[in-house]
Parts: C-alpha cells; sequence; structure tokens
RNA sequence: GUGGCUGUAGUUCAGUUGGUAGAGCACAGGAUUGUGGUUCCUGGGGUCGCGGGUUCAAGCCCCGUCAGCCACCCCA
C-alpha cells in the first residue's frame, strides 16, 4: 500500500457498484414519480455558508468540516450535508418565488471529520429531498412518505418512523428556558457534556445516554407541551395525513436533530439492525433558513438518508439489490484465421445493442471455454476455421448446451437469438 | 478528540515455549486433435501494515506510527 486510501473513505469497486446504481435509480425514480427535479450544486462552498445555516454551536461546524483555502485566500469547506447548498441555489437562482414550490431531490458526496465507524464514514453518499415554499402539513407529510416509499421499496423491514415537532422560535426559546430551570437543580448529578449542552443547547441534554443524565432527563419538561395553538395544530395535521396514507409512526419528543436550523416537523427513520449509528434517514422543517441564507423568507422542508448504511441493512435483511449485469454474449475466436470475421461481427452485434466480450488473451479452446462459463453470459458464439470455411457461426446456449451454425452475414438472425432467449 | 480489540498470500484464516512462513477458497495451466460448469494433477504469488528496539535469532516480545473494527461522542 503504497497510497493509502485516506482515512474513512472507501472504493465502490466494480463487483458492487450495480448495487449502488440500482438504490440511487430507485430513488430518483421515487423521488421524480412525486414530481421532484434533481439539483447539483457544488460540493464545496464558502465556509460561512455552512457557519451560518447548520450553526456555529452544532458538532458539525464546530468540529467536523473540511475546510481550506483557495489561492486568493477565500475560505471554502467540502460540504457536511446537502440542504445549505440547495438553498444557496434557490436564492442564487430564485427558483421559488410566490407560491411556486421548488421541489428537488438530490445525491452526492457529504464530508465529515469524524472517527470512522461502523456506518460513519468521512466522505459518505447521501440522497435527499427539498421542498421550498409551502408551510402546508401536508407537505411534511408527504416528504416524509418519500422516505417511507423509498425503504419499503428496498425491501427494508426493521425500521421506525419517530416524528417530533419542535414548534417555531418563540415555542423554542420558552421550552429552552424550561429545560434550563429544570436541570440547573441538578448541575452537580450532570456529566460535563451535559453542562457545556446546558448552556449551548439545552434540547441536546434529552439525548445523553448516560445513566444518571438519562434519569434526570426522563422527568424533564416535553417540548409538545410548549408548542403554541398553531404549531400544534399543525403537528396534529401531518399525523393526520400520515395516517391517511397508511404510514406507521411514534411520537418521539426527544429527536433533537443535529443541525441548527430545524423547526417545526422533525423526523427521522431508524432502524434496529445497525447497531450505534442507527439514523437510515433524518430530516424536517426549516422555516427560517431561506430568510437567513439572504432570501425571501420561506418556509421549507427536507430529509437526507445515507447511501451506505441503506446498503448494510439491506445486506443484512437479505433484500435484493435488482440483476448483477452479465454479458449477454461471450465470443470464442479460435485461430488467426477467425479474428478478421469475428471483429467484425462483434462490432455489428454491438452496434445493435448486445452486450459482450471476449478475451483476446486466452489462447486454447477450452480456456475460451471455461472463459465463457464464468462470465454468466447465457450465450457462446463461436468462430474458428470451420466456421471460417463455411461462412457461419456457432451460437451456443450453455444452459441447454444446444447449439446451431449460423450464416455470418445473417447478424439480425444472430441477434434475435441472443435478444429472444430462443 | 477518548478508550478497547485487531493488522500474516487476491480472500478467509493457521502459525506451537521467539529459530528467518502454511491451508482452504480464488486465480492460471494441464488431463491426446475445437466445447464450460464436477473430479484429479501442477503452478504463480507474501520485504508477515510501516518504523524503531530487545535478542546470536522475531510473524511471534517492547515502543512508536498508520489503518480497520467496536464503543464514547456525533449523526447519514
Amino acid at each position: 500500500m503504497k497510497y493509502p486510501i485516506p482515512r474513512g473513505t472507501f472504493d465502490i469497486l466494480p463487483e458492487s457498484s450495480y448495487k449502488w446504481n440500482y438504490i440511487e435509480s430507485l430513488f430518483k425514480d421515487i423521488a421524480e414519480r412525486y414530481n421532484y427535479r434533481r439539483i447539483t450544486t457544488p460540493i464545496f462552498e464558502r465556509t460561512e455558508l455552512f457557519e451560518r445555516s447548520v450553526g456555529n454551536t452544532s458538532d458539525i461546524v464546530e468540529k467536523e468540516m473540511y475546510k481550506f483555502q483557495d489561492k486568493k485566500g477565500r475560505n471554502f469547506a467540502l460540504r457536511p450535508e446537502g440542504t445549505a447548498g440547495v438553498v444557496r441555489s434557490l436564492v442564487d437562482n430564485a427558483l421559488a418565488s410566490q407560491g411556486s414550490l421548488a421541489m428537488l431531490w438530490y445525491m452526492g458526496p457529504m464530508f465529515r471529520y469524524d472517527r470512522p465507524q461502523k456506518g460513519r464514514y468521512r466522505q459518505f453518499y447521501q440522497y435527499g429531498i427539498e421542498n421550498i415554499g409551502s408551510h402546508h402539513p401536508f407537505i411534511d407529510a408527504e416528504v416524509i412518505s418519500i422516505g417511507w416509499v423509498l425503504l419499503k421499496t428496498l425491501g427494508l423491514k426493521g425500521f421506525e418512523l419517530q416524528i417530533n415537532s419542535l414548534g417555531d422560535d418563540t415555542d423554542s426559546a420558552v421550552y429552552d428556558a424550561a429545560l434550563i430551570s429544570y436541570f440547573t437543580p441538578y448541575k452537580k448529578s450532570l456529566c460535563q457534556d451535559c453542562l457545556n449542552r446546558l448552556e449551548r443547547n439545552p434540547k441536546r441534554l434529552l439525548d445523553c445516554k448516560v445513566s444518571t443524565c438519562k434519569e434526570i432527563a426522563a422527568q424533564a419538561p416535553n417540548i409538545l407541551e410548549f408548542l403554541s395553538d398553531d404549531n400544534q395544530q399543525h403537528f396534529h395535521l401531518v399525523q393526520r395525513y400520515l395516517k391517511l396514507m397508511n404510514i406507521p409512526f411514534i411520537i418521539n419528543p426527544r429527536i433533537v436533530r443535529g443541525l441548527d436550523y430545524y423547526t417545526h416537523t422533525a423526523f427521522e427513520f431508524v432502524t434496529d439492525s445497525l447497531g450505534t449509528q442507527n439514523t437510515l434517514l433524518g430530516g424536517g422543517r426549516y422555516n427560517k433558513l431561506v430568510e437567513q441564507m439572504g432570501g425571501k423568507p420561506m418556509p421549507g422542508i427536507g430529509f437526507a438518508g445515507g447511501f451506505e448504511r441503506l446498503m448494510m441493512v439491506m445486506e443484512q435483511e437479505g433484500c435484493s439489490f435488482g440483476k448483477k449485469p452479465l454479458p449477454q454474449a461471450y465470443f470464442i475466436v479460435a485461430g488467426d484465421v477467425a479474428q478478421e470475421p469475428a471483429i467484425k461481427l462483434m462490432q455489428s452485434l454491438r452496434e445493435q445493442g448486445i452486450a459482450l466480450t471476449w478475451n483476446p488473451d486466452k489462447i486454447s479452446f477450452k480456456a475460451q471455454m471455461k472463459s465463457a462459463d464464468k462470465s454468466g453470459a447465457t450465450w457462446t458464439l463461436i468462430i474458428g476455421e470451420d466456421e471460417v470455411a463455411a461462412s457461419t457461426v456457432t451460437i451456443r446456449n450453455m444452459e441447454t448446451g444446444k447449439q446451431q451454425a449460423v450464416s455470418i452475414s445473417d447478424t439480425d438472425i444472430i441477434a434475435e437469438y441472443i435478444l429472444n432467449n430462443k
């Protein structure tokens, strides 16, 4: 290993790339089915974009960003998540304006300088959805349903949808104050992390895994009791729409997403088969973000999920990844005289859309036959001296063992054999 | 950023009380003239993650380093 791969990154090798293609195209299909269109933004942006959107106190910005300066000293960062760039583009390009929604999907690599672990990488691949321009609770439910349909269509079983509402700024501020006054008397019993959280982001305290903190947090006030009437109503409607769509969920008032821009609805699809990194897909509303990024005030909601985790759970649950791509036909070329007609026929069949291959380095007939077998192709086309003399090609079906000579000039007939598998 | 475990052929691993490496699978070739998937035979491949140290001698011991895994943390 002269040049080891960077820590926390991985290669997607040819033998498994069809699995990635499968999941990617399934996600594309589903998003397009909901009338969402693809948006692709740069994988690096000005550092401030992430600092302002994701939030200065978030771990992502504080310690997980890949930052660099370009030759003119401008500060950039590799994107740690997708929403910031999409919102930036929306503002730049006026993608949503009074009453017209922006309905967008994206996929691509994200970067976070974290310690690698199961289901956690430094360069990882996300797919995501953003719907910007509506505050209608049905949109919340629709966005959630895209995630639901995706996981279901992939064949996953052991996952659960958890939803919560974080309310708006006012609710959130009141709730934070309530948390602070609740936890302050317990200061002596809280862990160091939680003491910090208490000052910077009290909601995170609800998530602590230290048992003493957990016990204290168990009796903490519930966010849902701090929602304004409107926000309460919004949350109820989201639930109602989910029920109409037959999407099961549970309410988890402890969902606190790690990015600061979330408001109102927050949700996660979690699985029990991934160990500790169990979030398959997470998202929520961000009704202040567009304005914060310099656009006109506009509500939005979205989610993002990680491809790696999907793959892992699918492997574990034995889900299908579609068909492994195989050549339709394998060429066996025996003897020098056969080369010229073989190459001509090969080219003509490929132009007709047939996937075929050969290995000019294999010399003996038997070696080529073995290679044909291993390739997985159903058909083998054989051209040797006999065939050249008779101007034919031998077509062999590798499953049945039947074979037949066809005139080498009848490429349509040859193609038909292969395409119709007859 | 912290802690624990691990690091030997392409791969999965073995390697005895320290004496300079082995197996299965995979791969390649062959078992009489142009026919694969079973079987049999043969073969190619490893500076034992990297760098130091102890020792007459280290894959085995010690230190460092890098990487992987798991957990903390955080989240996709």
